[in-house]
DNA sequence: ACAACACATTGACAAACTTCAATGTATAGC
DNA sequence: GCTATACATTGAAGTTTGTCAATGTGTTGT
């Protein structure tokens, strides 16, 4: 569905201080790791964020898009966890300028 | 002048195709290691970027302010070279996304 | 089937961004 | 001084972004 997400792309998914409180709020959270607990359904991050529900879905989508984050429906929930994908293209765009210098 | 840049701010300077594409020029010709080469002016990314002169002078406002690079005037010309500070900030934002995972 | 819930999508609007033409500022050379 | 050069700033146009109200889709429980 989601070709490969540009380096600008997944910047420009983490330039925004909406965005980033809602990474670090997913990372705090974050499940992947250890499966007893739930994880952080949108419904979490429109509590912690104040911003309305449709805003919150607009904003996991670019994340989701970006690469940053994964979506996974377990019933009437979308449970969000972190992903690798997105940050380490954007690990690797600043590795690449200061490897040329 | 300028007041430390937030992590938002500093990608959302690396969030554009342009401005990438000039910090890797920047990169490439950076002559802050080297001294006996003169560096990156304005006027060599206006050539290689296409974009006009104000908009060039723009997009490293949009950079400096945001730590990626640093500005010297020498003469009439201004030499651009990369600065750690900015890509330090979005670096430790990355890791400290993933070092509460 | 029906109601309630979790989330996505659409439409709309204000704010911000990207871009360029025109103009301003400062430096170098005559 | 005057002219040319290198860059910054201003003003304006078109586009994108962030946000929410209204509505749609799918799932759970009764």
């Amino acid at each position: 569905m989601s070709v490969a997400p540009t380096p600008a792309e997944v910047f420009k998914a983490l330039g925004d201080p909406q965005r980033l409180a809602m990474l670090e709020f997913i990372a705090r959270n974050d499940a992947s790791c250890c499966v007893t607990l739930h994880g952080v359904c949108a419904c979490d991050l429109q509590l912690s964020s104040g911003l309305s529900q449709p805003t919150v879905s607009h904003h996991l989508k670019i994340l989701t898009d970006a690469g940053l984050i994964t979506a996974t429906k377990r019933g009437r929930w979308v449970h969000y966890a972190l992903s690798h994908h997105g940050s380490s293209i954007a690990r690797a765009a600043l590795e690449q300028l200061h490897a040329a210098h």
